[in-house]
DNA sequence: CATGAATGAGACTTCATTCAT
DNA sequence: CATGAATGAAGTCTCATTCAT
């Protein structure tokens, strides 16, 4: 039942991740610049200069908060999406179509649970403007291959209309943002899962009738 | 008829431009709170006494300057649509989900030539939070019932799917932003048009093939 | 009797007099390091701010004291030496190794009367070492030429012995700073001008018996 | 009697030198202030504690680091100057001007091999001013007496002009300190001895010209 | 009404020292 | 006895705001 697992190194990562999360919820409530190093350190339970000695200096620890956000939320999707099973198989299960649907759902599950993590990527461009590449983009970078990936097979499969998938990607991608922020700033946190559902629906679907003699008749 | 346009009024008013400008251009580079009121003040060429006689403090400059950069988005996109002809005119000449398209790449122009406005939107969270609502999006608020209108009469139309029309407005909308903000952070500013085209070409048009019986057919 | 001399250039000029003469005494008491600049705004009367904008950081508000001294220390020696007097007057009057005597007499007085400027000397040594070429020794630099001219001068009217000049201009300036330091640092700041004025007279005629017939005679 | 030379305490001793020998360094070439205790314990191959463990304070590791200099600095000296003779044998030998000249050559020669202690003494008056009897003036006392003792000699032996002695040590041990300092500050530890030698020679031989009959004559 | 010098609260960061391991 | 992670006091510097001129 007990373990044990390595004390030495838990014990250390543990007082990393109790100042991580706790520099999360202070730079997320306060912003970066109004949030003074000294509360993180007295909430984390620790001395300010250790707060120091682990992350250099504020604009680094911010930076690894940051980091540490979207990998919580990388981990969050995968396990919600993927459930041990291979991408393949989740096609012939879902279709393409729903698939999507499932993995901006996946992602905007995690944000309505954790929308610190918002703030936090808001705070990230308002402190560091060009100076950085986001950290948000840096995850949608890298599972962006894999998205397009999808959608390829969509369209071969004909469950997707024939259209360019880099646009295709980024229009998604783009809408779960404008949902997540838009979302946020108009006070509707909790709202978040349902406001992207009927986004990405409308969005598979179309806004614009298709045709559509049936209409007519 | 007007004949004395007030010159001491509007030299006054001359300096607040002036300074609300350059506020725009110091307070989107910057950052707000990276932004040294002085810096604005000797761009503005005012005492920095002046700014603060005019504004009250720096929050309230801040403030002021966002409602400036909305009001500007807001006039440019009205005349960019609009050019003096009523709204069923406009229907009538291009039918809704030209219309929609139309809006949204007149909105996508303006923040395109100037991208300050959504850093600046960007920093109005960052610095207030929940404290504010935020500027942009009263703008969205004063100009719901219109959207909303326009989509109703779509609909009716059997131009646009029977959809929820104020789902489909905040889809539209956060789409729109989705691509502003994406854009600006992944240092493409000067692609924001085509980006919410392509994106609002997807919407409008759906990512699912359509009638795909004539597909298996 | 009250000329009222330029109000404005002497108000800005007393506060950094104030500033400067308040951070010689501190820095020469409690050592750069260990000097919070508060304390000098506090002495001068003026905000920390003040001194900032004054001098833009502790090192070049260290710097600017360390000028400050020495200039101090050139007008003094300057005036007490020559009054109104030309070079040629002197040596006429004096010869040059009285003249000699009397110079280094003169730099013994200031330091015995400010020695502060030494303890500030040594700061300037232990904080910047070679980072910054020593103040005193920019000024040794520009009145070298003089010195160097005195002595040939003596050399060439067979008062001093045919000796390098530089050499001899080197040890003589090198004893009267071994002289102030010693002395600071015996706890002898009272005892400076007595103590060089013994060991130029040494130099001066030297330690060894001028053989010298007369003596074995 | 004492056949095992205690592997323990020898290995302490080791330590200790390290430290020493590394702080020595470190002193001199960033300061007191300025350099931090950790860097002379990775430089030793030691924990910080360890320093602390041997030395207490940071203070009391760079007096000891100061009395260890000003220690080697004698041995080398003495080392060089007696070469296993007694003091009435050398006088004989050298006549007591050139053993003056090789006391002090001997000193420069020191100094000029490890110019750190120059820096390390004006960092101790830079930060302990008053507080403490500065190290190498207590070198300088001790021997002191030697020194009169030997000047004495010289005036007795009709090779020194009749001065006051202690007049005499003085001078001749200020030169020797503002050459050392003074060469320091230029920039010019490589050529102190040069520097010491002809100061000492003028001082030995005066800078008035003597026996001023056969000038006239 | 305009100005900009002065102010001082506030936040970052360093590093001597301690102490549990 | 050695270590080095943790601590927090202390000091630098910035900049929003004020107010005398």
């Amino acid at each position: 039942m007990c373990e044990k697992p390595e004390p030495i190194t838990t014990k250390a990562a543990k007082k990393q991740q109790s100042i991580l999360t706790n520099a999360m919820m202070v730079f997320a409530k306060e912003g970066f610049r109004n949030t003074d190093v000294q509360i993180i350190a007295d909430l984390a339970g620790v001395g300010k200069g250790t707060v120091y000695r682990h992350f250099g200096n504020k604009e680094q620890l911010f930076l690894a908060t940051a980091k540490f956000c979207v990998e919580r939320m990388s981990q969050y999707a995968q396990q919600k999406v993927m459930q041990e099973k291979t991408l393949p198989e989740l096609i012939e299960e879902n279709g393409v179509p729903l698939l999507l649907r499932k993995i901006m759902l996946a992602c905007a599950e995690f944000y309505q649970k954790h929308p610190q993590t918002i703030e936090i990527m808001i705070q990230e461009r308002a402190e560091f403007r060009e100076s950085i590449y986001p950290t948000h983009l840096m995850f949608r970078e890298e599972n962006r291959s894999g998205l397009d990936g999808i959608m390829q097979i969509g369209i071969d499969r004909g469950e997707l209309r024939p259209t360019n998938v880099m646009q295709a990607s980024d229009a998604i991608t783009d809408l779960l943002w404008g949902c997540l922020i838009s979302g946020c700033l108009q006070g509707q946190k909790n709202k978040l899962v349902e406001r992207v559902e009927s986004a990405i629906d409308l969005l598979l679907n179309g806004l614009v009738a298709t045709d559509r003699s049936s209409n007519t008749e």
